[in-house]
RNA sequence: GCCCGGGUGGCGGAAUUGGUAGACGCGCUGGAUUCAAAAUCCAGUUCUUUCACGAGAGUGCGGGUUCGAUUCCCGCCCCGGGUACCA
């Protein structure tokens, strides 16, 4: 009988939810092993079969670990809260909860016809209320705390309040909005209102009025890496720049912490120059430069190179800088207004699409060089952006593409300050040199040259040295409805929390969920969402006080679903987010698996919540995920993106009805390197299926299951082993396609040695059990194992039986294989040497001379120079 | 522009520390089996040249180091990803 790969895949499927094969042990005394894969977003169109790619290689790693005897955990659940059912939603008035619900059903499905190891047990979806009442407990935590950079950590408000009623906010060193200094005896006579909106300055989670990236035609904002090329990541619809009051995490204060963190975790070297090249930290001064008909007023710069002040010549200042109306002359004031006016109107996609178009404005006035006194024109224009540094810059156009280009079209002085600085067809940003035109500077290498600026400008006090990053705060904020609800109610514009026993605060029904008339967020549709805090419940509109009416977007759960899958199904679970004990023993990720794309959004979100939580002293590690692997995207056979526009969506469904679900896992494996982008090969899946065919019928004679337990042959013995020793070291280095071919080769290599032992087929069966655990199952089963084979334990080398009585040679000559010389393994290499020189073969290529040098390299090659 | 990856047969890819380039699979060619097909099995398959034995070339291109380079170094070209006035 041929293997029936659908009868006995549905037979392992009912078997493994049955008995719970894949539960993770809660009080275990093996060691553990945390396999995380990025949980999908639960969309209408199902899987195809580029999504399992990621989860196959997880699950085989997952398998291989519990082979290995730890106690795996390999949860998967739903990020589930989202736009796409929510457009739905509006289209067709149908819930998102219900559609969600469904496709969710959808993805249960399919996932179960491939044959993962989840532990199903401890499943999460991010809109269920039992989960998102936690993401709104964390958001609590983070409105009650700030950011203590003397510290370097969250803290709890509470020390905050501490270090006012005691001196003020003088000595208070944090990351936070421009307060306005206050004392002790200041803050003491403040009314509630004043203090509560000074703290709100300081929280990490914060209200502020920010620019923020609107898409009217979402009718929400979107946080910089939802925003692609100007329009938003989902829909495609223009974006704009918009001034709003929005809740914000205080994500920049983490930045030096998020940098650092990279060094200590094991991810692709890609994804973490991604996150660095977000956070872009650089390393300069500020300084001050006055202004020269009033020397009160200094505008201060941000420059990574303050050994070029000689060659600033100009000085060029975001068109939003609170100066600009101040510091312009009467003669320009109409061109400056006007170029403001011209700024204000260009659209986010216009300034994008316009990068390279050169614009700008003369005020009148001109600063001093703070070094040398000379006096320098002082221009408006938006090559500065307002956001970054100070939003004004001295510009050195010698050394500066963008100031160059400015000073070319302007016909601004350019002045060379490094030796052999060529500055004719454009700015020279050499880092190496030596300094000149730059007086008590010239002849000092540019290395030397920065620190002795420094130490020049903080002795004369015109400036500080200063960091600065790119990394700005996460705008939080949705107006959207399908999302966590804020635990936020306003008394007198204040936010309060609600108090954290009368979570979780659940979405309300809304008769639509579009905005309301007077464009409020859908949730203002709701008849009742107002607080009445003494009563701890929701009360009519009218009574109480409002509710938020934004809700959180679509990241806040994933910040921190990994945790909660350590949590069982236990009491603890409806007491705290993640338990102590559960929290001690999993500990971080040690797997993660997932699609870069996520790199500056998810990943980076991820990090910041498990150091935020780590400062409060929820967690015992502040890195969630020790290794990340990026699996590749797979393309449609055609190359292109698999999509339904394209209508080459190949269904993994139909490929496991067809050849089952192990020639799915081997397939797409096989495919190649897991990191790697790669199409997908319709008709390479013969191959694998073939290849089940072929391990089956080494099982079986004449269909019959037939074993044999004689002792194997040294033939034998050596192609499992060898296939032992390639399958052990793929699996450590993630190289699944290569051990695909290695089961090939021993099967290949079985069969002609018409090999039915049991002391062989059993390791075989072992060996593949993680790409094909179907069959696998199914083989060890009628080897006469009651317990499912994915506890055995994994197959022990033994080196002896690697080893070759004889080596085959390769003799080359200047590099060149001639002729093959087999040799006694134990041959000196006198021997081999000697041996290859009388070799009939040799004396043609030697004519009679003789070599100038032999190179032996034992149990590999020989080299004959001639 | 800048920063990361990558470039190997008709195709997907392998070669882990510098040591026989092309494992394994797909495709293709020929054969066995069969009434026929499916399935299975066997042989071949980098290119050029040769009836063949063999010989020569060959890992994007050009140089270098080395007894020996897909692997290391220098300079270019092309493809993919990230980022874009971040001073």
């Amino acid at each position: 009988m041929e293997y029936n790969f659908l009868a006995v895949e549905k037979e392992w499927r009912e078997r493994w939810a049955k008995d719970e094969t894949f539960k993770a042990e809660q009080n275990s005394t093996k060691p553990k092993y945390y396999v995380l894969d990025m949980f999908p977003y639960p969309s209408g169109s199902g899987l195809h079969v580029g999504h399992p790619l990621g989860y196959i290689a997880s699950d085989i790693y997952a398998r291989f670990k519990r082979h290995q005897g730890f106690n795996v955990l390999h949860p998967m659940g739903y990020d589930a809260f989202g736009l796409p059912a929510e457009q739905y939603a509006i289209q067709t008035g149908q819930h998102p909860a219900i559609t969600t619900e469904e496709n969710i059903k959808r993805y249960r499905e399919q996932l179960d016809l491939i044959g993962f190891s989840f532990d199903w047990s401890r499943q999460v979806n991010t809109s269920n209320p039992e989960f998102y009442r936690w993401t709104q407990w964390i958001f609590v935590q983070l409105f009650h705390s700030w950011y203590n950079k003397k510290e370097d950590r969250a803290e709890r408000i509470q020390t905050l309040i501490d270090a006012f009623e005691q001196n003020g906010n003088l000595q208070v060193d944090a990351a936070s909005d421009e307060a306005a200094p206050f004392t002790a005896e200041d803050w003491k006579s403040f009314s509630e209102h004043d203090r509560r909106s000074i703290l709100l300055k300081y929280r990490i989670a914060y209200r502020a009025e920010t620019v923020v990236n609107w898409c009217p035609a979402l009718g929400t904002v979107l946080a910089n890496d939802e925003v692609v090329n100007g329009v938003s990541e989902r829909g495609g619809h223009p974006v704009e720049q918009k001034k709003m009051m929005q809740w914000s995490l205080r994500i920049s204060a983490f930045a030096e912490r998020l940098l650092e963190g990279l060094n200590r975790v094991d991810w692709s070297d890609s994804l973490k120059e991604i996150q660095r090249n977000w956070i872009g930290k650089s390393v300069g001064a500020e300084i001050e430069f006055p202004i020269k008909d009033d020397v009160n007023k200094k505008i201060t710069v941000f420059t990574t190179r303050p050994d070029t002040i000689f060659g600033a010549t100009f000085m060029v200042l975001a068109p939003e800088h609170e100066w600009v109306k101040e510091i312009t002359t009467a003669e320009h004031a109409d061109e400056v207004a006007d170029y403001v006016a011209y700024t204000k109107g260009r659209s986010e996609r216009e300034r994008m699409a316009e990068a390279k178009k050169i614009t700008g404005a003369f005020t009148g006035a001109y600063a001093k060089n703070p070094i040398n006194e000379q006096e320098i024109p002082i221009w408006i224009a938006d090559y500065v952006l307002a956001g970054y540094g100070t939003g004004a810059v001295m510009a050195v156009p010698s050394g500066d593409q963008r100031d160059w280009d400015f000073a070319t079209h302007f016909d601004l002085p350019i002045v060379p300050v490094i030796e052999g600085q060529d500055v004719s067809e454009g700015a020279d940003d050499r880092k190496d040199g030596i300094l000149m035109n730059s007086d008590f500077l010239n002849g000092i290498k540019v290395t030397d040259a920065i620190a002795a600026m420094l130490k020049r400008v903080e002795q004369d006090g015109i400036g500080r040295r200063k960091v600065n990053y790119k990394l700005r705060d996460a705008v939080f904020s949705r107006q959207r409805y399908w999302g966590e609800p804020f635990p936020i109610y306003y008394r007198n514009d204040i936010p309060y929390t609600i108090d954290e026993d009368k979570l979780p605060l659940e979405l309300p029904a809304v008769d639509q969920f579009k905005p309301t008339e007077d464009g409020d967020p859908p949730l203002g549709r709701a008849a009742k969402w107002n607080w009445d805090n003494a009563a701890g419940k929701l009360v009519e509109n009218g009574e109480g006080h409002p509710i938020e009416l934004s809700t959180m977007p679509g990241w806040a759960g994933s910040s921190w679903y990994f945790l909660r899958y350590m949590m069982a199904g236990d009491a603890s679970r409806d007491e705290v987010f993640v338990s102590e004990e559960a929290v001690s023993y999993w500990k971080q990720v040690d797997l993660y698996m997932g699609g870069a794309e996520h790199a500056t959004g998810h990943l980076l979100y991820f990090r910041f919540w498990t150091k935020f939580l780590h400062d409060l002293g929820f967690l015992p590690f502040d890195e969630p995920a020790k290794k990340l692997i990026n699996q590749g995207m797979i393309q449609a056979e055609d190359g292109q993106k698999m999509s339904k526009r394209y209508g080459n969506v190949v269904n993994p469904d139909d490929v496991i009805a067809e050849h089952g679900a192990d020639a799915l896992r081997l397939h797409e494996m096989f495919l190649g390197p897991i990191e790697m982008h790669k199409p997908w090969n319709t008709k390479g899946i013969e191959g694998v299926s073939k290849f089940l065919r072929k391990l089956w019928r080494l099982y079986h004679t004449d269909g019959v299951f037939t074993v044999s337990d004689d002792a194997p042959n040294k033939n034998e013995l050596k192609s499992i082993h060898k296939c032992i020793e390639k399958v052990s070291d793929d699996m450590e280095r993630f190289s699944f396609n290569t051990s695909v071919s290695a089961f090939m080769v021993a099967v290949n290599e079985l069969s002609d040695l018409k090999c039915n032992k049991r002391a062989i087929l059993e390791p075989l069966s072992i060996l593949i059990s993680c790409h094909a655990p179907h069959i696998a199952e199914e083989l060890w089963k009628k080897l006469g194992h009651d317990a499912s084979i994915s506890n055995a334990p994994w197959p022990k080398l033994n080196e002896e039986y690697l080893k070759d009585d004889s080596i085959v040679y390769p003799v080359s000559f200047n590099g060149k294989t001639r002729f093959q010389l087999e040799m006694p393994a134990d041959s000196s290499k006198d021997a081999v040497e000697a041996a290859a020189l009388q070799h009939e073969q040799a004396q043609k290529w030697l004519e009679g001379n003789a070599p100038k040098k032999v190179i032996v390299v034992p149990g590999r090659i020989v080299n004959i120079v001639l």
